[in-house]
DNA sequence: TATGACCTTGGAGTGCACTCCAAGCAAGCG
DNA sequence: CGCTTGCTTGGAGTGCACTCCAAGGTCATA
């Protein structure tokens, strides 16, 4: 455990460190203890739909939500440095189904930190390949592009 | 704008610079003239399956394919490129519409230069906003496999 | 207390990019 | 000639990741 990672002069000592790990230089909209936040709160803060946070919660992707006492979900900076992370995941092309597994792990606790780490290595050589190909995509556009060259001159003045 | 890199000798002059324009480097399987490839050999070559081939064909993403004296498909040179750069676009993750929406503009002609340009100068842009998010997103893994660091350790001796 | 915005659920529907199927034609081989 | 393998077609099916719906309960404001 103990998580002491050094990074400047964050002020985020924010995370409990009991298992989202190291923590996001992630400013929160509210503080903790006032963080119970509701679903339209959290559609504006991710950009995702309730429709998916639910869907989310529903296939085992976010472990269950604390409630209101009238069972409205209440969403914690803790959730929401989730589903940054599961935003970061999904960035990586992961399937749905592998950020589960994650989850799983995570729920599972500290003796799941072998595979878990195996896991996100995996994830890394992919996202590094990625942008290899990425790369060299880029160089292919990039010759096309010279190519088309000055003949896209005449209109379009707002080309940035 | 103008583009410009000077990337090295390119020995490149092998396109017929009618509508593919700038050819990538590619060594063809078989030198023109004796370039009819069957669905299975191309399924070969790039990887892809006969059904999305045909498909390809089907919704416009490929002009029609050359046939034999009993309507096989018979794929060139040209045709192997174009799923290449196809490829390229498709790992930016460009909607198959989009790309059609290309390949009627090359089926057009030279008058659709500028929109062309302007279309792959979009996807440019999303391609390094691309490449951009996925660093952002290799600094978090970084973050966490180094959290959970040597816990790791213990098992798995084939890590690479 | 009533109005309207917000939240709940299970289950069904959507859009994308394939992916497969059945039925049938064609070529090569013993 | 029959057999196998490969190719053809239109249309239907699949898997993923949402996305929406209907029916109803909750909450803040007038």
């Amino acid at each position: 455990m103990t998580v002491m990672q050094t990074t400047a002069g964050t002020l985020a000592r924010n995370a409990t460190s009991t298992d989202i790990c190291s923590a996001p230089p992630r400013r929160h909209p509210r503080p903790d203890g006032q963080d119970r936040y509701t679903i339209s709160e959290v559609v504006a803060f991710t950009g995702l739909t309730a429709h998916t946070l639910r869907w989310y919660e529903r296939i085992g992707l976010m472990s269950h939500i604390d409630r209101s006492h009238t069972g409205q979900r209440r969403y914690s900076n803790r959730d929401l440095d989730w589903l940054d992370f599961v935003g970061k995941l999904r960035m990586t092309g992961m399937p749905v189904a592998d950020m589960v597994r994650y989850a799983e792990l995570v729920r599972e606790g500290e003796s799941t930190y072998p595979d878990r780490r195996q896991l996100l290595e995996s994830t890394r050589r992919d996202v590094l390949a990625r942008i290899a190909e990425l790369q060299d995509t880029l160089a292919v556009l990039d010759r096309k592009i010279s190519f088309y060259g000055d003949a896209g001159r005449a209109r379009e003045t707002e080309s940035t």
